[in-house]
Formats: structure tokens, sequence, C-alpha cells
DNA sequence: TTTAATTAGATGATATTGTCAACTACAATT
DNA sequence: AATTGTAGTTGACAATATCATCTAATTAAA
């Protein structure tokens, strides 16, 4: 039987998504799945944009600062004026989104040993080559 | 770098979608994404009930109620008396439901080429294999 | 250098996807 | 016959996403 792609990863992305939920509410952090890309983007790269954060997640621009306003309310993240551009500012972590990174780091390293368990680490390789390589396909046509 | 399978699966599920959108607004394919979803479903398992798609999709009966209640609406779908069961009906394609899963089945035979260019059979095999795993890893646990 | 075009971000409107709880009607179990 | 379970519906609501429009600031062109 011939297997789909798009079908295989949209059953695979919700999977994940449904996982995340179940251990966020196990583990009492009420946050949602976008609102962790953009802590972890802003713990890795210091000092992005809201422009910045559209750009890596191919999202519009309003999203961006819906989901960073919601971050500030709650506490996680402040604006610094951005010396470069006076349009735009530099988004940063507080201390409390440092924290709460850290344990958002955590789950995410479980999660990833769960998703990967029984995978040899070549077919892993495999798999995020082509992955990456289908996302390229379909964004540079 | 260490690059994480949660994050890339991310990447090409919504790739996907941004590109399945921009192939049916070209189109002139008016239909939303779990819509397509189902009618194919319809397609290829005659008469399933609401509940079956439920469970092949992992979603709520609430929102497979609202999303074949749309395609009825549309005059996409029908439902017709179960005889093993008076709770339930079996959902079947009309024949303007048929005419449109012809056209999405050749989008998605269209959109299916482009996402696997230049990936060789071997790894697209390696993909589809790992990407169900993972998706068992998650729900099995 | 003034004008024109572009860009960063905010805001309103709206669509899609998703879940949960409560309900009805029917079916299966005890 | 009474209880329990299941199929589907409905209401409420959250999360994700995009589009159009606006402002203020920046950059490019005249």
């Amino acid at each position: 039987m011939k297997v789909n792609a798009i079908e295989t990863t949209f059953h695979l992305a919700h999977a994940i998504k449904q996982q995340l939920s179940s251990q966020l509410e196990i583990k009492k952090l009420s946050i949602a799945p976008m609102h962790i890309r953009v802590l972890k983007v802003l713990n890795k790269h210091k000092s992005s944009t809201a422009i910045d954060i559209a750009g890596l997640f191919k999202r519009d621009k309003a999203q961006i600062t819906r989901l960073v306003q919601q971050l500030i309310e709650q506490g996680f993240v402040k604006k610094e004026p951005n010396p470069e551009d006076k349009r735009s500012q530099l988004l940063v972590l507080t201390s409390q989104g440092m924290a709460l990174q850290k344990s958002l780091s955590s789950l995410s390293d479980e999660m990833q040993n769960q998703i990967t368990k029984d995978i040899d680490s070549e077919d892993l390789d495999t798999f995020i080559r082509v992955a990456e390589k289908m996302t390229k396909n379909l964004t540079n046509q």
C-alpha cells in the first residue's frame, strides 16, 4: 500500500501536540505550544525582534505580536529598545522566563527521548534530513 | 548542532499547510485541510461512521460532527442509515463529493511529487517508517 | 534633501482547528 | 428491568493563523 508523506506528517505532528499538552498538564505548566517555541528561540538567540521570530517560524507578524504580548503579560518576556532601529524592540526573557524555559527544556528533552525510542541514530538522521529537504521543496519552489 | 525532531516536524507540517492552501487558492478550491482529509477517508473506506473518522484522526468526535455537518451543507457528503446501529449513520460521498475528491486527489498527487522531489526512495521509506514509529512511541506509551 | 516607498509592529476582523462538558437516543451488560 | 456504555450533537471556549489597515520609523529615489 502506498503511504503518503503528507498524511504521515500530519499524524505525527498531531501526536506530538497531544503528548506535549498531556505532559504540560501533568507538570502543571500552563503554556501553549507556540509560546513554548517563542521562549525557546528567545533563550537561544538573545535579543531577537518580533520580525526575526516571524521569519523563523514563517508566521504572520500579527501572530507574533500577540504571542509576545501574552508572554509579556505573563511576565516571561520583556521588551528592550533596539538601538539599531526605533521601530522595533529586542525581546528578552525575564528571570521568570528563564526559569520557565529551563523546565520546558527538560520536558522537551524527555519528549525527544520518548519520540526517538528504539529508532537508530542513522535512521533518525535520515528522518531529519528528509524532513528538512521536504520543507525546502515546499518553500523554495 | 543538535537538531530536534519535534521542531523539524512542526516546520514541515506548517510548510505543507501553507503550500496546500496556496495551491487550493490557485485552483479555486475553497475547502479546508481537515475537510479534505475527511473526504479522502470517505472515498477510500466507503460507509465510515463519524466515530471511525474520529478514531482514525484521533480527534474529538465533536469536531468530526462539525466537519461532517459542513460537508453536508456544501453538498459533498450525505448520511445514510446504519443498519447495524440506529445511533450512528454511514457517511457517503455525493456525486459532487466524488467529483471534488477527484480534483483534490490530483492536487494531492502533485504536492506529493513536489514534496518528495530529489529524495531517493530508500530515504523516503525510512522517513515514513521513522515517522510512523515516532507516532507510535507517542501514542502507545 | 525632500519625497516616496518600505518596514516593524499593533490592531480588528475572521477562519480553522481543537477540546471539554453536558445532553439525547440507542445498545449492551448485568 | 436497571445500569452502564456508546454515537452523535451542541454550547462554550482556547489556540493557531491570516488578511487588511494603520502608525511610526527607516531607507531609497527624485
